[in-house]
DNA sequence: AATGCGTGCAACCGCCTAGCT
DNA sequence: TAGCTAGGCGGTTGCACGCAT
């Protein structure tokens, strides 16, 4: 019987910070060839020096291959601010909304984004319900104004699906789109008028992860790679086991975005000209000698 | 061009809980 | 039943980047 909670792994011998394109092939490996049973066994078998929890987070939030990647849509941030309204800081309920989304991001794009729009809206609902009240109370002139037909929109079509709990006030939140939020916001900000907002989707972000085309390195090896026991024969690779299918199609997918990934990380070369660029430090520090660089730190893909 | 500031997000920390012995 | 372990979760931090000055 110790006392207290015995630390999940030794603190002075794993490494902390950003993970490494070379630590997440390491990763992605060992999970692809032998599934995540055992996180805390994981980084020994799997030779890395980090935290089983560690590991478990980049896989989650990073490196799984079904995680959803690019800005949120509209869509997505209305159903954050729904759940969010009814739900409380549940993040990873409210991930189980959001096929592909993890709860770190979500959390993410709710606390720097939905958090401070939601904030300000309901600050205008409540001054624009004061006024309303106001004239209502004198009886005099109309009352027209922006919030007011968000608050009624809101209320009016409040016999959806949401929860009868979700509500601010008066105000059903289930109902409100991120055009509404946003538009308040931009009110806030000085009378600011947005027309027009694009999709988030349609950002000049252009994601790596969905740039990459398919004409890729078909000579995927990892075992010339990195020094890890894997098979050097494509057609030997196990279909990961985090998959739960056997299936070709999937064993297909899986092959088609582990190239990705290489192309990602930069263990392989293409005749593209794509250019991107990681964390110069980090990058030397586990990438050198294997993969092609330039002075700038750049990586060439 | 240099500097400061704000923002976004990946990652860490520590608590909670379920499952096992 | 009590204690331990590992996974899961939410809060928080710190760094990189972009923009303004």
């Amino acid at each position: 019987m110790g006392k207290g909670r015995a630390p999940c792994c030794d603190k002075s011998k794993v490494k902390k910070g950003p993970w490494t394109p070379a630590e997440d092939l390491k990763l992605i490996s060992f999970i692809q060839k032998n599934g995540h049973g055992n996180w805390r066994s994981l980084p020994k078998q799997a030779g890395l020096l980090r935290c089983g929890k560690s590991c478990r987070l980049r896989w989650i939030n990073y490196l799984r291959p079904d995680v959803k990647r690019g800005n949120f849509t509209p869509e997505e941030e209305d159903t954050i601010i729904k759940l969010h309204d009814s739900l409380g800081n549940r993040w990873s309920k409210i991930a189980s909304y959001l096929p592909g989304r993890t709860d770190n991001e979500i959390k993410n794009v709710w606390n720097t984004h939905l958090k401070k729009r939601v904030g300000i809206l309901k600050k205008e609902i409540m001054i624009t319900t004061t006024t309303q009240e106001a004239f209502e109370t004198n009886n005099k002139g109309q009352y027209i104004d922006v919030a007011t037909s968000l608050t009624e929109e809101a209320t009016a079509s409040a016999a959806g699906s949401c929860s009868p709990t979700s509500s601010y006030g008066s105000l059903n939140l289930c109902n409100l789109s991120t055009e509404h939020v946003r538009a308040a916001e931009a009110r806030d900000n000085q009378d600011q008028v947005i027309n027009e907002i694009p999709s988030d989707s349609a950002g000049a972000d252009i994601d790596f992860w969905d740039m990459l085309d398919t004409d890729l390195s078909p000579d995927l090896d990892y075992s010339k790679v990195l020094d890890i026991n894997l098979h050097s024969d494509q057609s030997q690779l196990q279909a990961p086991h985090y998959t739960h299918e056997s299936s070709s199609d999937k064993y297909d997918e899986c092959q088609k975005w582990l190239r990705y990934l290489e192309i990602e990380l930069g263990l392989t070369q293409t005749s593209t000209t794509t250019t991107t660029t990681y964390t110069g430090a980090n990058y030397y520090e586990c990438c050198d000698g294997f993969t092609s660089q330039d002075q700038n730190n750049t990586m060439q893909v």
